[in-house]
DNA sequence: TACGATAATGAACAAATTGTTCGATAATAT
DNA sequence: ATATTATCGAACAATTTGTTCATTATCGTA
């Protein structure tokens, strides 16, 4: 990619970024973005078709990598190996709860920012997909009465309400302790 | 309230409910939602702020008698004397999802529509208050680690997330079904 | 029924915002 | 060095917002 398109791009979605922190997304315009990210605004209209999907682009750039399914296994195997034996599962979400608290891209900040709602949406797909992979480590938690999609929906939004939780309590307890919540509520 | 007031303030509320289901909030502008009330610009905002009001206001107005607890008591006495014993709990869930099943006021079509987490955000308070008001009944079933809080709003959560499962499912199973459903997971 | 109060109207208005266009300029890749 | 491409900036129409005000219609009440 042009270094020019990346510099823009990266102007814009810091911009963006500092503004989802401030104000409620609707309340954001166009106006306020490329001024603080000082870009005209037919370069704006160049790279972002409207807000939205300046959000929906800014949620794939966050959160994609995350949720990469062999960057996931890889980085679980390792932990397996090095630390002590359990399921899998355990360590996948671990390793989720841990990368957020470590912040490196603004995260943690997005997630606990007023508009949360809007990146734990898109969050939650990640997740949902995380959940069917490891589905079986859960199948002797369920109850037989339940249906599998409603079990995978539950597992999947208990783990965002979890997360939700921890960051309104500003990531107080361990990784630790927050996937032994999680798996306990389960 | 004068008969005047009352009038135009149901055609907006029923012109606002029209648009809600076909688009979303955002896009939906005050000059449609006037134009569909038939009533004056002037009007509107003599009524309602902003569009956040609006909203704001009609979530009062469908959801707030729900939450009512004198009624949500009385409710559910009836049918404990009524039909056959139980705890208390079922009742009071069992009770909320019958009324939106009965689909009076639009609840059901609203909290259906694709604005439904608008809706479901502002639910979710009545809902984590009754949860408060039955936190016991649910007792015996909390894992010792918890917080309460989180407790509660682990609860909260998985009946929003049951409520929203069903409402996808257009309310195929029977409100006992997934009151047992929504006792199941938690 | 009549009267004072109040709500609704409609038109007009400034201000803000959106999304697009285009020629000129600057940076880039090769 | 050059052809390509991104950015600029200014201008633009169109939409939307929120307010004002004089006029008219409707209301509650005595």
């Amino acid at each position: 990619m042009d270094r020019r398109q990346k510099k823009t791009r990266e102007a814009i979605f810091k911009a963006f970024i500092s503004l989802l922190s401030k104000k409620n997304f609707n309340r954001i315009t166009v106006e306020e973005i490329i001024e603080l990210a000082d870009v005209s605004r037919a370069t704006f209209y160049a790279h972002f078709e409207t807000k939205d999907f300046l959000l929906k682009d800014l949620c794939a750039e966050l959160f994609d990598h995350i949720f990469d399914a062999q960057h996931q296994s890889e980085e679980a195997k390792i932990q397996t190996f090095n630390i002590f034996r359990c399921d899998t599962q355990d360590f996948v979400f671990l390793h989720l709860f841990k990368h957020i608290k470590k912040n490196d891209n603004n995260i943690a900040k997005l997630l606990s920012s007023k508009n949360n709602e809007l990146f734990l949406e898109y969050f939650k797909n990640g997740v949902k997909a995380l959940v069917c992979a490891h589905i079986a480590d859960f199948a002797h938690k369920k109850p037989q009465i339940l249906p599998d999609d409603f079990w995978i929906n539950h597992i999947t939004a208990t783990f965002i309400e979890t997360l939700r939780w921890w960051l309104e309590n500003k990531m107080q307890q361990s990784p630790q302790l927050i996937t032994e919540y999680f798996l306990q509520a389960v």
